[in-house]
DNA sequence: TATAGTTATTCAGGACTCCATCAATAACCT
DNA sequence: AGGTTATTGATGGAGTCCTGAATAACTATA
């Protein structure tokens, strides 16, 4: 969050603390200058200057205090979430989805446009268009209130919001999406990877969040991972890191096939889900199907494992909402080839967690610059 | 370095600025006062007291004026790398090997002696002693100089300094060199996995200086891996991280067959030099077994970069010095299956890659207690 | 209903750190 | 010996934090 603490200036200080007291009211919210003073590990009367500084400048506000207490009753003051609001965008193979956030990462509104995997580039784009004017217009917000925007998008992304490579959507490679989006909303806008953006909102708000270290499965007919490393998101030097799944011993390129065969020769995506239905109910044949995905996937799992020894993994992406049938089965093979296996668990944020992760992206492009800074 | 960047006190902003001259010293070396005011960011005024704080507590001193400048010569100051000692200790199968240094992990003395991986955990641990002994007389330094240390062994390490488990010294598992050591030296004692520790050198002053993800390939009969994740060495939940080689598929099992193989039946270890001579020759049988020897090397390492993405990977170990018949397959090997394969730079630091590894984790400690505090 | 008890708030005084500025000082060069 | 250049030292002012005493607001109890 903090750059550098370099100390410096008495300003510096000043900074410094103001940014403390923020992060302990946003730990918990409602609180007295008392009680935010002893957490701040402040004086009374500095807490009650940096408040008095925050409130003026729109990033605190003040609640009724509470009643039924003993002596006088003290002013209470939360973070003010309402002060900007966030963008936070999924564009996917088949859907757009679209949410505008207060600065918490609270969900105003959501809004979502489903299209065919085989759209142009073009129409993708116009579709994008339609969905954030969707969203921000069911939120009751203008375009001017957006403070920052998170984009997450499949295939790889560069350093500057340019999708570099996508094969699942081919005529996606090369687009610019921040250029795209930057002329929508004002502020920051960041583009990253869907997998590793779904990452990041298991670890912020999901059933990751007290771990250090994460590896975030996104299980689909594609397989994907993203990873949190001591509590951060890690990119790589190019942005290309957890794509264990290109090397062909990882067992990701051939595992959907298990599930393919079974499914026979209408391979349209939706219908995987029965694969999993029918082993459920105990189908032999289906059983066998995916045990053999699961067996090709924990290959490249345990690799991950192996390599970052996390404390948790997280199961995501559309076949999460058959993680029932999934995690048994993922945690044998994975016992078979780690050393210590790690917790398993499952998403639960069904399609929503790569949008989360954007508005998570567009926060953290905020928090870097409140926390040094303090200018807006 | 710095735990929590909490602000507080106004005599933690000077702690802040004390730490960050400190820094900007150790970056390098003799400075003067205005120099070191100007990149510290403080005025000539502040740095003047900060210097003059820090000369009182030791931790810099001054030099002679540089000669032959216009003007009044300025007094210039340097880190007072003499103020303390630092010992680092690399407990292999082969040897074990001791270093003696100053603030800067400047090496004083090295002592080391041989021994035979067959050697039992009492007589292992007294030759240990010895070790230690001979640094420090050789160095000319007594125990109660020595700040802290740091301790390489093979086998996994729990965080109490312990050894959890090691498969090449099976006497070795459990034994708890934190205890024993801190029998000896007064300080904290930090114990850390071999290869974890040679990755952690080639990040602080090896050939991966620059880099913030490194993966470090540790190579010899034995087939490990160290990573250092955006600047800091990853160790995992349970510190099991980089054990990739457990993974079947990954082909480091495997691996040293090919070479052993070459070699017929008198698989004493250290004749596998003769392979790579060989290979180096044209021998085509040799250079047969080499290629064999990479290519499965080349599965796990692959999957170590596919997962990572890191700037650099590092070869070390015994077989670095084997290194020119190494580097090139193993580049057209990592180019078949990584999407972007990193540069491939061999370790300088002969086999004190790990005790030096053991001296930076002995520094590390200081740092964390020098930076947040300043007290000694 | 009045008073004691409890907790928050407000205010003033004191201490510490940093900065800007200016005069004094010291060494080197010509 | 004088000029040049840079450092050193001292002073005053500003900003921030802490402590402690006086005041304010509310609850509980007689």
């Amino acid at each position: 969050m903090i750059d550098e603490p370099t100390g410096g200036d008495l300003s510096r200080l000043r900074q410094l603390n103001a940014a403390t007291v923020l992060r302990v009211l946003r730990a918990d919210q409602p609180l007295t200058l008392t009680e935010l003073s002893r957490r701040a590990g402040l004086s009374r009367a500095s807490t009650e200057d940096v408040a008095r500084d925050l409130l003026g400048r729109g990033w605190v506000t003040e609640v009724a205090p509470a009643a039924g207490t003993v002596g006088r009753p003290a002013r209470r003051y939360r973070f003010h979430a309402e002060a900007g609001r966030l963008l936070g965008v999924d564009i996917g193979g088949h859907k757009v989805l679209a949410l505008v956030t207060d600065l918490e990462g609270e969900v105003l509104h959501q809004a979502r446009i489903a299209v065919a995997p085989e759209l142009g580039r073009r129409e993708r784009l116009a579709v994008l268009d339609k969905c954030v004017a969707d969203a921000l217009a069911g939120a009751g917000v203008e375009r001017s209130q957006i403070w920052s925007t998170g984009v997450a998008t499949t295939g790889l992304v560069d350093g500057t919001g340019k999708v570099m490579l996508s094969d699942s959507l081919p005529e996606w490679t090369g687009v610019d999406l921040a250029a795209h989006l930057r002329r929508l909303v004002p502020g920051p806008v960041r583009v990253e990877n869907d997998c590793k953006l779904a990452a990041l909102a298991e670890s912020w708000r999901g059933v990751a969040r007290y771990a250090k270290d994460v590896v975030f499965l996104l299980a689909g007919l594609r397989t994907g991972a993203g990873l949190i490393i001591d509590g951060k998101l890690h990119r790589g030097f190019a942005n290309w890191s957890g794509e264990i799944g290109a090397l062909p011993a990882a067992g990701w390129l051939r595992a959907p096939e298990h599930l393919r065969n079974w499914l026979g020769a209408d391979d349209s995506g939706d219908d995987v889900e029965r694969v999993f239905l029918a082993a459920r109910d105990g189908d032999r044949e289906a059983m066998r199907a995916v045990r053999g995905y699961v067996r090709d996937i924990a290959v490249g799992a345990s690799a991950l494992v192996l390599t970052l020894d996390p404390e948790v993994v997280v199961i995501g992406g559309g076949f999460s909402r058959s993680a029932d049938v999934l995690v048994e089965p993922l945690r044998r093979e994975l016992d078979r080839w780690c050393l210590r296996t790690p917790e398993i668990r499952v998403s639960a944020f069904a399609d929503l967690g790569v949008a989360l992760g954007a508005v998570r992206l567009a926060l953290e492009q905020v928090e870097s610059t409140v926390y040094n800074g303090l200018k807006p």
